[in-house]
DNA sequence: CTGTTAGCGCATTCAC
DNA sequence: GTGAATGCGCTAACAG
């Protein structure tokens, strides 16, 4: 049970000086004799000695760590963002414990109090589709401990953000989809909950209104990201005595979700029913016909979100800002359109 | 700079006892009076007092961490497999630090280096495709801290490891192209430093051999798993004088990589050529026509790679086993095939 | 340039 | 049941 680990007493020892020594040697302090510190370098490596983290921590009163908390880890989405963190991260010299939520509030929480014990430095944050009270989230706040949300964020606190253009983004496609002469288009839409599910809708709603073209509500159906369900609602449009000409989805999994449930019902797309979905999964390029969709850059949400969490973390607290930035969503247009 | 943060000693002092007893009551030790403790719970709770992990595993010489290292995290594979470690060692009150070596092997040595300062209570790897050398892993042995291999093992190690039956799986789907009608079945292979590799060639190798079809060296191509360089072996193969009629890929970022390619050349699946993957990608069953492949169980792999773990833990050093589970790979027929 | 001292927040003896 | 003392491994003043 008992683990052998080489301390600076050891060394100091071995080598009869003073731990302070040994210490500034280890840490690349100019006060130390050359032949001192390479002699403590030396047998540092021989005996095979590592820093623990674990005292600097304690003493330095910081872990050089960042926590993650992403909702789910099944889409190419948080995986992407979170190599993108990790990048940005590891160059500063950040360690980054990541947990994922499951989409579950209680998880959530769970994790955050994981984040307090361990004492990170700081943490990024994308909401569950559940959570709609963020006490959890608040104690990082009066804590002193930066926050920053990406894509799924909390309006209610007033903290940095990185955000996708999902407004933008979904007008954009939605407008593309009057353009190939689309006019019943359905919107398989988000949970109510995520703001990321509101602004889509309104680009959507905005598309059409702009373009003159009716809203009709049994063509918007909100749901809760469980793709089992996306059956379900995909086949009460294709049954609806005037069934939508075209689909625009919350996301890229749900719409080919959907291209699967169409094709077997026989339909083609786009012929009878155009398809459209949001975030440009890796699978996309690949399902037949290829998914129009809004690209948006993953890896890049990761780093910048990760950037403003260092910025903070060098400031002082007054000197928060809680900016929010909003990357650009591309318009990508494939077969389905 | 300075954070926050409330200690035994505050809460102590807040109720004039001495540290010793607030500390017995936040752990739930037996020989606290019944109010006492509880005036400490609840004003531990009003005055949102977390433990302080750091300080905890300093002084217990155990950080409940788990470090993770994975080569990529591109493909649904290594996010997959993460998940189901990750369930696991959260149940027994552990957390997770997971880094991506990226391929790389300097990374990886990296990584473990921070593994290792970090205190991690032991560690999961997957290698990187160029790791040769393991003299940054097996320190770990050395210092006593369990290390358990997944997927991409070391053969020059002794310890435990949880891999798919490659050979059986690749064998399996070799032999399934062999009942379709084909004979001249290529191979878009590994890198040879992988143990997945050669399991899988091996596989493939066998299953020609038992059906009696000759092995021809041509069709049997080892890449580096760099899937911009999937174009040049395809049309390689489809441009030779006689063409493969089947193509098995290491796996399935390749296999459909390769479906892209030989669409466009206009050429059916599977009537022309058939392909075959391996893993059983998120996106395999999307893509037109669906990929023919052999399933992995991602998230058991990762619970049992985590289970071993925690039970090396347990166990005093001398008991540690080095067991290899191998778990089942199941075929998959699509459309490909 | 080097050694001494103090203390990070906590668990854990050992006394009472 | 409770308190005082010790130390986990390390850095950071403070002296020389």
């Amino acid at each position: 049970m008992k683990r052998h680990q080489t301390t600076i007493i050891d060394i100091a020892r071995a080598l009869n000086i003073s731990k302070s020594t040994v210490s500034r040697a280890l840490t690349g302090h100019p006060n130390v004799n050359a032949q001192t510190r390479k002699a403590v370098l030396e047998l540092a490596e021989k005996m095979e000695y590592e820093r623990n983290m674990l005292a600097i921590s304690l003493v330095k009163n910081k872990s050089f760590t960042i926590g993650i908390i992403v909702p789910e880890f099944m889409t190419t989405f948080f995986p992407q963002v979170v190599i993108g963190a990790q990048e940005v991260a590891a160059k500063k010299g950040y360690n980054v414990i990541i947990s994922q939520s499951n989409e579950s509030y209680e998880t959530e929480v769970a994790n955050a109090k994981v984040m307090l014990t361990n004492r990170v430095d700081g943490v990024l944050v994308s909401l569950t589709k559940e959570t709609r009270n963020f006490d959890h989230l608040k104690i990082f706040q009066r804590k002193g401990i930066p926050i920053v949300f990406f894509n799924r964020v909390c309006e209610e606190m007033e903290v940095p953000k990185v955000v996708t253009n999902d407004y933008d983004g979904a007008f954009n496609i939605v407008e593309h989809l009057i353009q190939r002469g689309k006019k019943r288009i359905a919107h398989l839409a988000g949970p109510d909950s995520l703001l990321i599910s509101r602004k889509r809708l309104n680009g959507y709603l905005d598309a059409l209104r702009k373009n003159n073209i009716p809203v009709i509500e049994e063509l918007i159906i909100p749901y809760d990201l469980t793709l089992e369900k996306v059956k379900i609602y995909v086949k009460y449009l294709l049954e609806l005595p005037d069934p939508p000409d075209a689909l625009f989805a919350i996301n890229d999994p749900t719409a080919m979700e959907a291209i699967q449930i169409i094709k077997a019902k026989g339909l083609r797309i786009p012929e009878d029913i155009a398809v459209a979905g949001f975030s440009n999964d890796f699978a996309s390029a690949l399902i037949e016909p290829g998914l129009t969709t809004v690209s948006q850059p993953m890896r890049e949400i990761g780093k910048t979100a990760m950037q403003l969490l260092l910025e903070m973390m060098d400031k002082e607290v007054s000197e928060w800002k809680a900016i929010t930035r909003t990357l650009k969503a591309e318009l990508i247009i494939r077969g389905s359109s």
